[in-house]
DNA sequence: ATACTCATGTAACGAGTTACATGATTTA
DNA sequence: TAAATCATGTAACTCGTTACATGAGTAT
């Protein structure tokens, strides 16, 4: 069975609980999202699919005259997702413009690279920063923490987003630096060229 | 000038000097393609886009019987990477399966979590030593060097890359020793729940 | 001869985002 | 009563990859 990079988000969130669509969107915003985002355009149109695969199984769960419908693995569905955490080929895509700005500085404006470092360095922070407050949040108890599981893994996972970004913003600051004590020490403009 | 993310990075290539289409693409996989890949399905119609905008100009020169066509900046294309390079917002896109499947690991299967640690640390290991070949190869000369410029800011952007993933690599590596450190002094299964 | 690299391009497909549309319930 | 939140869904669009097609020159 192949799994959309969607699925595989659905399919993991669905194995803790039954969730519904809105949910599996909310929580996704406030975990997976710095490493795997998703969409409502994705994931309603993916749960019909799963469903017609027979990987998960819809029930109507209306809230009042709300309606609302709740989705869980079937077998087949739990077989799939343990499938996929065993399958080895692993995706990793990153687009970063602000490494691309900077690796195009020395012909567009090196003058300008330090900030663009700090740049670079500060959004680290700020990811950083967020990241930690949700980490405060589930400390504090469940009472107004997000709803997925505090497990140790998703811990882990957390734990290693923020020191990860942490340790970018110190070496975007120090790299800042040590640019401009460069630049400071030779005539303007002079790099180390070959 | 609205520029997808392919053509910001042809512009940045041509910055430089002029180069055809084919050589773009050589020098994005051996530079940019870590953390800003493109394709020739999306290299050759943008140059003819770009072309037609005016920002870049193309000129045949042919190699022998084999044709070449060779794109350099216009003025107005220069101004649009430098109106490029000097705009704040910045795409910041992470698609991270490794960490997708630690996060889960906790409701399917707990027990693999040290080894999916593991799995992806190497994976960084590898990205790693990956860059620091390319970086042996720089500083060998220009004989067999990579074509691009190595300038002070590129060489910044090639030092991050092996730095943040040597520092994730060990980083992964020590989590997963906790990790099996917990487990072992716990009776199996018991995790710390909120 | 054969395979590899240089060189350009297109078509089909997949995946994902944004904006829009709709409507109920709850809170300020 | 207005705004926010809950809840589901679609359409248009953008972006990008893969596979394919073509053809010349170069090295084995």
């Amino acid at each position: 069975m192949e799994l959309s990079g969607t699925a595989t988000v659905i399919l993991g969130m669905l194995a803790a609980r039954p969730r519904s669509g809105y949910d599996i969107k909310q929580l996704v915003d406030s975990s997976t999202r710095f490493f795997w985002a998703a969409s409502y355009g994705q994931i309603y149109p993916e749960l019909k699919r799963l469903a017609e695969a027979g990987l998960i199984e819809a029930t109507d769960s209306p809230q009042g005259g709300r309606r609302r419908t709740v989705y869980e693995l079937t077998a087949k569905g739990r077989k799939a997702v343990r499938e996929w955490f065993e399958r080895p080929p692993e995706i990793y895509e990153l687009r970063d413009e602000g490494l691309l700005k900077l690796f195009f500085a020395g012909v567009i404006d090196p003058g300008r690279a330090p900030e663009v470092i700090r740049h670079r360095g500060a959004h680290s922070a700020e990811i950083a920063e967020r990241l930690h407050e949700i980490e405060r949040r589930i400390e504090a108890g469940t009472k107004d923490g997000p709803a997925y599981a505090a497990d140790m893994p998703s811990r882990t996972v957390l734990r290693f987003g923020i020191e990860m970004n942490e340790w970018i913003a110190q070496w975007c600051e120090r790299a800042a630096n040590d640019f401009e004590d460069d630049t400071a020490a030779k005539p303007a403009g002079a790099g180390r060229r070959g």
